[in-house]
DNA sequence: CGCTAGGTTGACTTTAATCAAAAAACGTGG
DNA sequence: CCACGTTTTTTGATTAAAGTCAACCTAGCG
């Protein structure tokens, strides 16, 4: 681990965070909104470049993002990567841990960052106290199974077109939930983090982008990306709904 | 739902269950043995073909395969369809309906098959009780996160022929954790199910496995396979490793 | 101001998809 | 048990999509 990710100790109240509403289950009356505090211990600040949690390191936790952005990915013995997901605020990492005690991905800041650490002891004792929570942690696991069904159909039936207009929503909607645009959005990856996610090559990722600039669909510069057209994505994302 | 999926009454009980250590938890006393059978309420089998759960059917229950076997699949708007995996005795089903308490997957038996039905209720109501059994119940979900990694990684970054080694390779893995033979299985499922979990069309699947049989790396007649030199099969998987 | 990393574009190659036909296996009813 | 139609699988020929290789451009940074 890099030492500059210096871990905290500040307490962090999850009870007067405006991320709540994302990470925590809703609805808790005072006192227990107090009990619930305690599923987080500290809090920890991630570079840019740098990981949260890697490939082989023993698990102990689950992080919510309260700042920043992430991507988790898996490498194979001959050192291909795929990049798993990208994470923004809000959102949990780490629930690969649980199965083996051991983290099975890499886990990098894509822009400075800073995450609750969430010793899963505590989560698992509090969940067992308070069945909304215990509800909360099992959505969050099965959403993120939902999600990556998703991932699936995208990689194994869709061209490459699709993806990346999937790919374009499905960040500019999440932006939008966190109160961001929903046409206009600044990448946090390069090309090759899309590809890699999107199981295309960085020049393939490119050139989609050009041929969507090129019929107005979207205004792209560099990372920025607004959508003109939305409609005309989801209609290359989902041929049949808008035909 | 079909009619001939009658749900049975009898209650069965996990602690004389010969599939117990692959989908329950080891190590409990006999008393709280006992109270873990009440997970189960009821068994249900499912005719070859027919489905054990469809898209948007309420959420309500787990399923631990006693015997038989599944695929799971979700389907884009415009019919394209894609399998998101295969399961077998002592593997756990549904778990992608709790996040919005409707199941997003198709599950499928592609033989005749029966199911220990878990009301999920029971599940979490147990897990708050016996710590045991709430790990249990993560390390399931998170297993089918790290599991759902893997497949991306396939899905991403290999060639048909490296999937389909890896597919092979897989599922005699499972096979032989449940006393079948290391180098012979009878395919449950279709070129084209293996295709669309691989991401490839039937033709495509056919020809890797008329290739590896050329090679004398397996042996194919249909459904029935035999694997020949299972080092040669993890070389394609695996390049690097086995270079 | 030049260096470097990231991004774009073009030419060509490779892989797998598509289209098509035939063979093999399977199920059903006579 | 066999003949029939149906489904599944295999194989070949061709096409389409994306990958590879290479050059060049652009922005950001020391």
């Amino acid at each position: 681990m890099n030492p500059e990710n210096i871990t905290e100790t500040i307490k962090v109240a999850c009870s007067s965070c405006n991320l709540r509403e994302l990470c925590m289950p809703v609805g808790f009356n005072p006192e227990d909104m107090q009990k619930l505090d305690d599923v987080v211990a500290t809090r920890r600040r991630i570079k840019q470049g740098d990981s949260l949690f890697s490939y082989g390191d023993s698990f102990t936790s689950l992080f919510a993002i309260r700042t920043g952005f992430f991507k988790t990915c898996v490498s194979s013995a001959d050192g291909r990567e795929q990049v798993t997901g990208f994470q923004m605020a809000g959102e949990i990492m780490g629930l690969d841990g649980i199965v083996s005690d051991y983290h099975s991905c890499d886990a990098i800041a894509l822009e400075d960052a800073e995450v609750c650490v969430m010793p899963f002891a505590n989560v698992e004792e509090l969940s067992r106290e308070f069945p909304q929570l215990q509800r909360h942690v099992h959505k969050i696991m099965s959403r993120e199974i939902v999600r990556e069904n998703g991932v699936m159909m995208l990689l194994g039936n869709m061209r490459a077109e699709e993806r990346l207009a999937a790919f374009l929503l499905n960040l500019v909607q999440r932006l939008h939930a966190r109160g961001f645009s929903q046409s206009e959005l600044t990448l946090r990856m390069s090309r090759e983090e899309i590809g890699s996610y999107l199981g295309m090559k960085l020049e393939t990722v490119s050139r989609a982008f050009s041929k969507f600039s090129d019929e107005g669909i979207i205004e792209v510069k560099q990372r920025y990306v607004r959508i003109i057209e939305p409609d005309a994505l989801k209609k290359i994302f989902n041929p049949q709904t808008y035909s």
